[in-house]
DNA sequence: TCAAACAAACTACTAGTGTAGTCATAAATA
DNA sequence: TATTTATGACTACACTAGTAGTTTGTTTGA
């Protein structure tokens, strides 16, 4: 089996909790898990054994790096955000919407209240997201 | 433990494909497995058991009914869609958006290039949303 | 120098999911 | 009626994720 997934086009999915430990690697890398687990370890009430194993668990999946560090060890994101962003976009949008994306924008824009700003601004999104040939 | 859950605010999670097997519930319910087994087993290659597996877990989450009809059982979706779909949507924002719902909208809007009447109807959209008394 | 404290590694256990095999029973058919 | 077949129930097994305990090695202050 291959060891490295990191460059593959489909990265591990991540679970939610592992979303907010990338989080904090997409924020900052590397870090060593010590400062992670400070962040994390109050705030999810996670042991912090809890983070390492997390940790040690992305590594294996290749999304997180590991770099020797004095005597410890630094962590890093290894995948863009915006990679596992629009990797996990697209699997909602399959999952819940079949994959059509103007039923989720509908769904997504009727769903709360936008302020005028907010509505100025998608408009504008929408004006430059538009081919202009047609 | 609760046996009810059917009526709860947080609906259990559906996987991947836990969805696929509901969509075909929320398309027409009830359905005896066998219909459920027909559509899904050649499309998803899965194998029968599997199905019935499925919808067996989905019934003992309260998610899928069942009710015996002549000689099997026809099963049905108890939970509306729209909900799962509110649930989904909620923790995929929650999870890759931080919780706000501006950042999904432009990301999605800008995944894809919308055709100028998709853009005219969101816009619509966009506009019956706003609050008019600001 | 010796013990406390921390890092890393290893181990463990549960629940859920993907995937199906097996068994019992009932129904249909040769 | 004896046999095949369809249904449903039960069982199984691997894998992942959540969550952490245990062990061991290392650093560092008393």
């Amino acid at each position: 089996m291959s060891e490295n997934q990191a460059a593959s086009k489909l990265p591990p999915s991540l679970s939610a909790q592992e979303w907010k430990l990338m989080d904090l690697l997409w924020a900052k890398s590397p870090q060593p898990a010590y400062d992670l687990i400070e962040s994390l370890a109050p705030r999810e009430k996670w042991h912090p054994n809890t983070i390492r194993t997390m940790l040690a668990r992305l590594v294996g999946k290749g999304v997180v790096g590991i770099e020797p560090y004095k005597n410890l060890y630094l962590y890093s994101a290894l995948q863009s955000r915006e990679k596992y962003v629009a990797a996990e976009s697209g699997s909602f949008l399959e999952r819940v919407f079949g994959g059509a994306l103007r039923p989720a924008l509908l769904h997504f824009a009727s769903r709360q209240r936008l302020s005028p700003e907010e509505v100025r601004e998608l408009k504008r999104i929408l004006d430059d997201n538009t081919d202009p040939k047609e």
